[in-house]
DNA sequence: AGCACGCCGACT
DNA sequence: GTCGGCGTGCTC
């Protein structure tokens, strides 16, 4: 066969790209015997591969054709791994790297070898990011190079050829707005604008006020001289605060850092921030290392929300690379939601940062009025009973229809598929025979084990007696057609997963929506009542976080129908004596918080504990836990069997250090992984520092 | 990760 | 004598 590609016609398609991606890259040239730069002739760069590049930076000659652009900061590439031929450097990969300095000389013993290209002179690694990035790879025992991949964005030519505009004008201070409804409110504005950092953690008050709080909160840092950078859980918040900075500052003055924005745009907005045109920045996850040049503020919304965790490693938390961020660079934080995190709590406690809530009298005045009732409590009406609405929940329903109003209904999610459970005691519907899980293929079709197959045909409790059996949660979707035939002529909408509403019309309707996925009511007015279905399920969640999770998703919700005084109802169905039921019918989060923040401290649980948990094969993490030299005072919890991954056996340990000491934990975890590389021993083992999953 | 260098057993 | 085993170490 021919090497010079004449047969290209029938070329596979991946070939194809991958001759066009050869053809497009120009080759850079290898600068052998070429002039050096006269100062500074040596760059600094952190490396862009993989992780076994352990965290070294490598320095490489600055070509005297490349001594203006390859300024600290730059993309370059660089050739790594050549060989020696007969005295001529041969070959070696090229990567993508930044440059982090310029230097007079080396402490590299060897020759360097020269950069091979500055892909673009654009300093998008600044020092502070790179700080950043640095600091966060240790806190989470990753690697530089896998945080700058979060960090920096891809690069976009034409994007980067654009100006961005001259940078905008201040702001004037703003007025207290919203914030006079907390105690601490005007004057924390106030310190923000006067150039301080306040750090609060602040417990929003429920409806549709907190995005103009926030955007008053970086309009005062704009008015004070300084940059703001707020965070926030999904598309839909970010929506909501950036419609509050439009119309509190006008088009123009911050940067929105959507996800679905494309490359072009996404670079571009990054660059106006980068470069200084724009001061304050807002995003999901991401977001978080936006290059906002002299942060004065970092706002993050809703900490206790899962998408704040970084899906890829090192799996950094937007609230904990805040409050890096928020003491390297003297910034002022700003950590709201409606429910209080246990970390906010702990921050609290440890009086690093002041709680920023309105007095109890407040509180009262704009809550809707919460009730709650079990599920037992099952209502006379027929359809009402087919929907399995309790008579509270049913009444309650029924009175703000007619009220002229919209009723939410939030439901777990889960779909159709049932997991069974006794229908009085809830006791999980199990295998007599292995333990499994039992299912039924339909409504009132016969009973089989989840695991084993076998059939189950006359299954009864064996915790109660009882016969009844029912689906652990109804999902969404049953649970609108079910209410659509409860109340016939009302409108049913849905929101979930798949298909999530932003908003719904203020009129009589059922919204049935999954935790997280709430329709906001135009016109501000809110919900005439929500109904929170299946509370159980949620709190017997096997996770740490089950309860204040549980409160965050109830309060989230009820944040978004009417206060008491207009008639708003909050009907929870779960058991009263719960804490976060008690803490929703109080309306006390920051209590809920310390109450769980105590609990963990008892326990030595995180967040006053570190932990990190190590998982892998048997073996790997044995090898590991064998290596790692841990400090004096940790535990090792485990390891225990994992669920199987790809069909391999796999174990979890975790390890849990006291306070003060996750710095030696994360320390210590990747100087074993390193030495697990120059072992080469084979199998890998995935370190998360700050596991979310722990029972 | 690749890929070379390096120091001990059976072969043309 | 040499070829080659993959243990060990490096990559600017």
């Amino acid at each position: 066969m021919s090497s010079t590609g004449e047969n290209g016609a029938a070329a596979e398609p991946e070939q194809l790209a991958f001759i066009r991606e050869t053809v497009k890259r120009a080759k850079p040239r290898t600068w052998r015997g070429a002039k050096r730069a006269e100062h500074l002739p040596v760059a600094r760069v952190v490396v862009d591969k993989g992780v076994l590049t352990i965290d070294k930076f490598f320095d490489y000659e600055v070509p005297a054709a490349m001594a203006e652009e390859a300024q600290p900061g730059a993309r370059v590439r660089v050739r790594f791994g050549a060989r020696v031929v007969k005295g001529q450097r041969e070959g070696g990969e090229l990567h993508d790297g930044f440059i982090v300095a310029r230097l007079e000389k080396s402490d590299f013993p060897g020759p360097l070898a020269p950069l091979a290209q500055v892909l673009s002179p654009e300093p998008v690694l600044t020092p502070p990011l790179l700080r950043l990035c640095r600091t966060v790879a240790d806190r989470y025992a990753g690697t530089l190079a896998d945080v700058l991949q979060l960090a920096v964005p891809p690069r976009h030519a034409k994007a980067e050829a654009e100006p961005s505009p001259p940078p905008r004008p201040r702001p004037p201070e703003p007025a207290p707005g919203g914030w006079s409804r907390y105690p601490a409110g005007p004057d924390f504005l106030a310190a923000l604008a006067g150039g301080g950092s306040p750090r609060a953690v602040w417990t929003a008050l429920p409806g549709p006020g907190w995005p103009y709080e926030i955007a008053r909160a970086v309009a005062a840092t704009l008015a004070g001289g300084r940059g703001a950078l707020v965070v926030l859980p999904d598309g839909r918040s970010v929506a909501r605060v950036d419609r509050a900075l439009t119309e509190l500052l006008g088009e123009g003055m911050h940067a929105t850092l959507a996800a679905d924005l494309g490359p072009r745009e996404r670079y571009r907005r990054w660059l106006s921030v980068s470069r200084g045109s724009v001061h304050a920045a807002i995003g999901t996850r991401a977001a978080m290392f936006a290059p906002v040049r002299d942060l004065g503020l970092v706002v993050v919304w809703s900490d206790g929300d899962g998408s704040h965790s970084d899906p890829r490693a090192p799996h950094p938390h937007v609230r904990e690379v805040a409050l890096l961020r928020a003491a390297e660079e003297s910034a002022g934080v700003l950590l709201g939601g409606h429910a209080v995190t246990v970390e906010g709590a702990q921050l609290i406690r440890t009086g690093w940062a002041r709680p920023l809530a309105a007095d109890r009298e407040t509180v009262r005045q704009v809550a809707p009025r919460v009730r709650t009732v079990t599920d037992q409590d099952q209502h006379r009406d027929a359809a009402a009973q087919a929907a399995r609405l309790p008579s509270v929940a049913w009444e309650a329903a029924r009175e703000a229809l007619a009220s002229g109003g919209p009723v939410l209904i939030q439901v777990p999610r889960r779909g159709y598929v049932p997991r069974l459970a006794c229908g009085r005691c809830r006791t999980p519907a199990r295998c007599r025979r292995c333990e499994g899980p039992l299912e039924a293929a339909a409504a009132d079709a016969p009973l089989h084990c989840g695991w084993c197959g076998g059939a189950e045909p006359d299954w009864h409790c064996p915790e109660c007696g009882s016969f009844r059996l029912r689906a652990q949660v109804i999902g969404a979707r049953r649970t609108a057609e079910e209410l659509g035939k409860a109340f016939p002529r009302v409108p049913v909408r849905t929101s979930g997963r798949d298909a999530v509403l932003a908003t719904v019309p203020a009129e009589p309707a059922l919204v049935i929506s999954t935790p997280g996925a709430e329709p906001v009511v135009e016109g501000g007015g809110g919900y005439a009542a929500a109904v929170l279905l299946d509370g159980w399920a949620l709190l017997s969640r096997p996770d740490l976080r089950a309860g204040e999770e549980t409160l965050r998703l109830w309060l989230a919700a009820a944040a978004l129908v009417k206060p008491a005084a207009e008639g708003g109802t909050v009907v929870v169905v779960a058991e009263p004596t719960a804490r976060p039921v008690q803490a929703l019918v109080r309306w006390d989060p920051l209590g809920h918080a310390g109450l769980e923040l105590d609990e963990r401290a008892q326990l030595h649980f995180p967040p006053v504990s570190r932990m990190a948990s190590v998982a892998g094969s048997p073996a790997a993490v044995a090898d590991l836990l064998g290596l790692i030299r841990l400090p004096s005072d940790a535990d090792v919890l485990g390891p225990v069997p994992a669920p199987a991954l790809r069909g391999e056996e796999q174990e979890r340990a975790l390890l849990r250090v006291p306070p003060g000491q996750g710095a030696a934990l994360a320390a210590a975890l990747k100087a074993a992984q390193i030495a697990r590389i120059a072992l080469r021993t084979p199998e890998t083992v995935r370190v998360r520092i700050d596991p979310t999953d722990i029972g």
